[in-house]
DNA sequence: TTATTTAGAGACTGTTCGGTCTCTTTCACA
DNA sequence: TGTGAAAGAGACCGAACAGTCTCTAAATAA
């Protein structure tokens, strides 16, 4: 069982990263034949065809980036202090994935058919709302943030700002986009937390 | 001369909402020849090659939505009145050119290689901000809009959020992060006018 | 060590790709 | 209405495409 998993992992892993920059039609199995030293019969061992590594490819990058924005959150008190820091590092570290944000890759790449890659990224998509909607929540029950405050609204505003930030950080060459998204961001987070100091 | 221009046109007018909806490399020559039922020999008298048709077909798609977006904003009187109504249209009519917009989709599909649509990306951003920055500045300059603010970080923070909400609306199929970005710039513009009212 | 399963190589298939070239038709102008 | 130029049809090309199949090599279990 252990070799087969293996070049599986490994296989994903190389093909990712071309599938991120490339999207799904820019990229052809010769091209990962070419990254991993696999030959044809290698990779159709391991899936069933492209649509199949290329979900998985996609779920792959996924979590990669969605581990390095949420590891050790937990550690960090206060709901206000979480969301900052959600934004600085999404501006540090914009995508662990060559490419820039899976989510947005796929997003527009898979906009006509592919209906896997259409669920797989509607879905993280909601996932990362959820994670934000729920600091924003707990807040809110902390009385941390104001009552008055949509956690949803916040979820969106946040992630709008920061992926949209960054496409254009990335057709310019320059941080200051995301750098300007992340002052504005700091603004909001500063309106929503209650009066008292 | 009247007859090959206007094929010609006609070509870039049905290839662009292809390109536009498939990117570069998920649309094929196959796929213009059908939309415009024309065939090899007729295609290929017009252009050189299928890049030069990609860059035409994005030119036209560019010029299309930045026509539903600035037209008639000229009678608009106020730099502040300005802006929200830019925001509004936005909103309204996030994109003329089916597919979405022509500049986030290109930026992606064109990021690795095909330096011409890269270029003409960039413009199109650059272009894009200039007209919104501009605004600002006339608006400093007439004490309608505060001296502290800097005209390209609020081009920078409208645009990012506009199209950032843009794209998740596109994935959820609602237009409820489109009215939060919304709500959102309104309120940044708010904050940015002189305070007398 | 041996038997059996699993992993991978690589030749092969049919299709589609972008692009070329020649020949016919249509147009514009005199 | 006749003539040269422009426009388009469509057969054709080699390369690249996703995917298949058979056969060998390696790993695993007995």
């Amino acid at each position: 069982m252990a070799k087969g998993e293996l070049t599986r992992q490994r296989i994903i892993a190389a093909a990712a990263p071309i599938f991120n920059q490339r999207g799904y039609s820019g990229c052809s199995m010769q091209d990962i034949m070419e990254a991993t030293g696999l030959e044809k019969g290698g990779l159709y061992r391991h899936f069933a065809n492209k649509e199949e590594l290329a979900a998985e490819a996609f779920r792959f990058a996924l979590a990669q980036c969605v581990k390095t924005r949420t590891e050790d959150l937990e550690n960090i008190e206060g709901s206000v202090a979480k969301l900052r820091s959600v934004v600085q590092r999404f501006v540090a570290t914009p995508s662990p994935m060559p490419g820039g944000c899976p989510l947005f890759n796929t997003a527009i790449d898979a906009d006509d058919g592919n209906l896997v890659l259409r669920e797989l990224v509607h879905e993280g998509i909601q996932a990362w709302k959820a994670r934000i909607s729920n600091i924003v929540k707990t807040g809110v029950e902390r009385g941390e943030i104001r009552q008055t405050i949509e956690p949803q609204s916040i979820a969106n505003t946040m992630i709008s700002m920061l992926e949209g930030a960054l496409m254009i950080s990335r057709i310019e060459g320059t941080k200051k986009p995301l750098q300007d998204a992340c002052a504005m961001l700091e603004c909001v987070l500063d309106g929503i937390a209650t009066k008292c100091s």
